[in-house]
DNA sequence: TGGAGAGATCGACGGCTATCGATGGAATGC
DNA sequence: GCATTCCATCGATAGCCGTCGATCTCTCCA
């Protein structure tokens, strides 16, 4: 052990200095990429923004107002943020609202209160 | 303005239901998307999570071991994540030595905590 | 001084994605 | 019934991204 004085750098055997751990589960991994997927975008962090400050649900059609975007583009970006599981969407007449999913996991939640 | 009782919808004009809100900084929202980009891979949230557990500096040859990926990949995910700010590169002889980046914002620490 | 190993960079390729115009389906109102 | 409006979906396109092999640079050591 007394290997002092010979460098400063750690004993190592070729390419590896230490066993690679894996702290992370697989499953879990993904899970959070996805999520982060669906906020690693900035028209679609501001929509979640908009929806986790808005106590009533937004119509979607007031997104399509706001973002110097097309319709079908402001509707994929929502579609992402169903599919993430983040947004519910109520339909009303031949409107559509969106309000911040009511069934988050607690880590998507706390995600979000860190983001917005 | 006694219009109850008509429908359960609310009014609106053309288009448009209630005038639309941008809430946060464009700035921010950049910032936080380039962030959350570095992020939403889910090699380098492992390598995030690795090196959020580790107490010492970790050689980029234990992922290069660790990942079942070509040595150039593993190379230019760490540099996506240096891009992002979120980790420091220390040489030390022909060895690279990664550990998260000291000076966090305390935003970006918060999302970490949560993350990983 | 020259060989060997580690790591970054380059160039290329395939797949994903953001965007748009056009279309389709559903509900409303005349 | 029919036109209108809202919204989702489709098809196409351009740009970005993850991945790899090849190469380059740097350091160490014999």
């Amino acid at each position: 052990m007394l290997r002092l004085m010979k460098s400063s750098l750690p004993d190592r055997v070729k390419g590896v200095c230490s066993p690679p751990a894996m702290p992370m589960a697989l499953a879990k991994v993904d899970q959070s990429v996805e999520v982060l997927k669906a906020l690693a975008d900035p028209t679609r962090l501001q929509m979640i923004g908009i929806l986790k400050r808005s106590a009533e649900p937004v119509c979607i059609c007031d997104f399509t107002a706001a973002f110097d975007l097309s319709q079908p583009t402001i509707s994929h970006h929502m579609a992402k943020l169903r599919e993430a599981g983040l947004v519910d969407v109520s339909k009303a007449g031949i409107w559509a609202y969106y309000r911040l999913a009511s069934r988050l996991e607690p880590k998507t939640r706390a995600l979000l209160d860190v983001l917005v």
